[in-house]
DNA sequence: TGTTGACCTTAACATTAGTTGAGGTTCTAG
DNA sequence: CTAGAACCTCAACTAATGTTAAGGTCAACA
């Protein structure tokens, strides 16, 4: 084991990715992408400092809301400080992509509405819904679907 | 024009795509993957019926929904005729996939809630956390991160 | 008939998020 | 000290969803 203190001070790659859940390829893969950061042994093998937890479970969290990676990282990049997010900026982040979140619920939301409404209205597949031209010959007015655009 | 009688048969790929808003290849990439078919004339070229026009709008919305492009050919395949949707095709496919949007609602306001739950709590990045072993030696029981698994 | 825009095929490229393999080095336990 | 586990780099591959380019053909209008 690496650095088999009482207290760890380093984590070698491979406990990182066993206490994530993750695996090794994919903290060297988002090292590359510079959302963590490890520094060499003598040997050139990483040792991360234990806050890069903290920050992979960031990332996870970040991931499942459906967040980029490369937003991740931006926004990694523009806390004040280049150390372990600390309380303060776990609050600004998570409430920013609550709010990201909270859209794309939203537009889901819409979107299974316009839906229901239109498996009642058959839109899609009637000819006479109102928002399908019934001959079809609309289509002079110019290009784009005028399907679905009920809620809009 | 391709095919210009006064109500056009079939419809050539440029018709296609700008009447339903998508790229020439674009198209061309769904009838690779089989989620659209055409006959083609004499010089090679592709001409559509017009109710292709109709499965590039489900599609779109399928899409929007979430789901991938493999799904949306199988549930195509699965109809019990192979020509174009009708209303009841529609409203199968509307509402299974209504009930996947669903779904994925759930899960993103699940996340939301949690996400909401622990910008309280801190339990990403206060060592004090009930979830959060302080001192990290909790690691020794396993793999897998025991953080944000608050509304598991 | 000539020109030009629309079309054809095939292959390569782009992006996101990684995984897999080859070939070689380091570390740790016995 | 040595075997084997864990690590290293680099390149290639995966999957989904297309786009772009090259090189060639077709068709419609004047």
């Amino acid at each position: 084991m690496a650095g088999s203190g009482v207290l760890q001070r380093y984590l070698s790659v491979g406990e990182v990715a066993s206490r994530c859940g993750i695996a090794v390829s994919a903290v060297h893969f988002y090292e590359r992408k510079g959302l963590i950061s490890s520094i060499r042994t003598d040997g050139n093998q990483r040792r991360f400092h234990r806050g890069v937890l903290r920050k992979l479970a960031i990332i996870k969290v970040a991931q499942k809301t459906g967040i980029p990676l490369s937003e991740i990282a931006e926004a990694f990049d523009k806390l004040p400080h280049n150390t372990v997010p600390n309380a303060k900026d776990w609050e600004k982040l998570s409430s920013q992509w609550c709010d990201d979140l909270n859209e794309r619920i939203d537009q889901l939301t819409r979107l299974r509405d316009q839906l229901g409404q239109c498996i009642g209205c058959g839109c899609l597949s009637i000819s006479d819904c109102p928002l399908r031209n019934p001959a079809d010959e609309l289509a002079k007015d110019g290009p784009g679907a005028p399907l679905l655009e009920h809620g809009k």
